[in-house]
RNA sequence: GGGCAGGUAGCUCAGCUGGUACGAGCGUCCGCCUGAAAAGCGGAAGGUCGGCGGUUCGACCCCGCCCCUGCCCA
């Protein structure tokens, strides 16, 4: 028995179903790697499993973070392998579920994140928005050649990650072992879920007027007003809370936040799929049943 | 029946006073990703420019006829 089965896969693909049941099966607990189902209140658009939906299973991270708080891999790997750790000297399965892929590998993979500093990355960032891209990928050529090449000028994003840690290491940040490189620090078993894509469109349509009927709008609405979602610079922007934030603030009619919703949703479930796809460790299946071939 | 506007990429539209479509956004497909990852970034495939004739060395842009859409007038 591995001590940890890692179920991943595009939105809508099953995986909290089949985590669910493999837990069962297996006697393991389900840890979620999903990084908006960590957010506190956020369950109608995550497709949160309702404690009653979880039959008895005990899940641990979710509802872990206040909607303000930016999102962290870095501290979502503490907690996830604190959580793995006391699971496995209590000899029991973690059944890692989530289709968040750098949290699936920060969990699970010998992943190191250089430090962070909230006034060093505020002065980047200011500087991003004031300058564009252009001048800080100058700098980080000359800081750290090889992380420049690895980044495209236009990622403003990453560039100013690349350089906030050249500035507070004074390593390069090039020097983080390749993201090709798969080591697993537990014993692992990779199990991806992959419908067919018209399956899976299908099933993101559904969800997402699924959703509606049972009130994100609402739900949207109560976090904006009592819990500060807007000031989240991570929950802000989740899939179908931007939406319904930009109709609630007049951007959009309500029917094009429902319609935006499942566009961006298909489109991320294709990036999740290409991220997937690369890592060797899978075995992939169309429902969560017998292992087939990845979707190409 | 007459007038006007329009028919250009799957969709919504730019564009050319005649010289190989610079097209754009969205969609589609594919990829990248180490502290916002449901975020961020990139690449590709798509067009006989409504049809048929004509003028011209050459027409998506000019002329004629026809078809379709919208609006206006009868």
């Amino acid at each position: 028995m591995p001590d940890v089965v890692a179920v991943v896969g595009p939105t809508a693909s099953g995986k909290s179903a089949a985590a669910l049941d493999l837990a069962e099966r297996l006697g393991g607990e389900v840890v979620n790697a999903d990084s908006m189902q960590l957010y506190r209140g956020m369950d109608i658009g995550t497709a949160k499993l309702s404690v009653d939906e979880r039959r008895g299973v005990p899940h641990h991270l979710l509802d872990v973070w206040d909607v303000r708080e930016t999102a962290s891999v870095a501290e979502y790997q503490r907690l996830a392998r604190d959580v793995i750790d006391g699971l496995r000297a209590r000899g029991v399965v973690a059944v890692v579920a989530g289709g968040s892929g750098l949290y699936v590998r920060a969990a699970l993979d010998a992943f190191e994140f250089p430090g962070t500093d909230p006034a060093v990355r505020a002065r980047l960032e200011a500087e991003l928005a004031e300058t564009g891209p252009a001048p800080l990928y100058e700098r980080l050529k000359a800081a750290d050649p090889v992380a420049a090449e690895r980044i495209l000028p236009s990622n403003g994003r990453r560039i100013v990650r690349a350089l906030e840690v050249v500035e507070i290491t004074g390593m390069p940040f090039s020097a983080a072992p390749g993201m090709t490189t798969y080591t697993s620090v537990y014993d692992t078993v990779h199990l991806g879920i992959a419908p067919d894509l018209a399956t899976l469109d299908a099933r993101i349509d559904a969800r997402v007027d699924e959703m509606w009927r049972r009130g994100l709008v609402d739900e949207v609405r109560a976090l904006a007003e009592t819990e500060g979602l807007r000031e989240g610079v991570t929950a802000s922007r989740a899939l179908g809370y931007q939406q319904v934030l930009a109709f609630l603030d007049g951007g959009l009619t309500e029917d094009a936040a429902r319609e935006e919703t499942k566009r961006a949703t298909r489109r991320f479930a294709r990036r999740q799929l290409s991220w997937f796809r690369r890592d060797p460790r899978i075995r992939w299946s169309e429902s969560g049943g017998g292992p087939v071939q990845p979707n190409r």
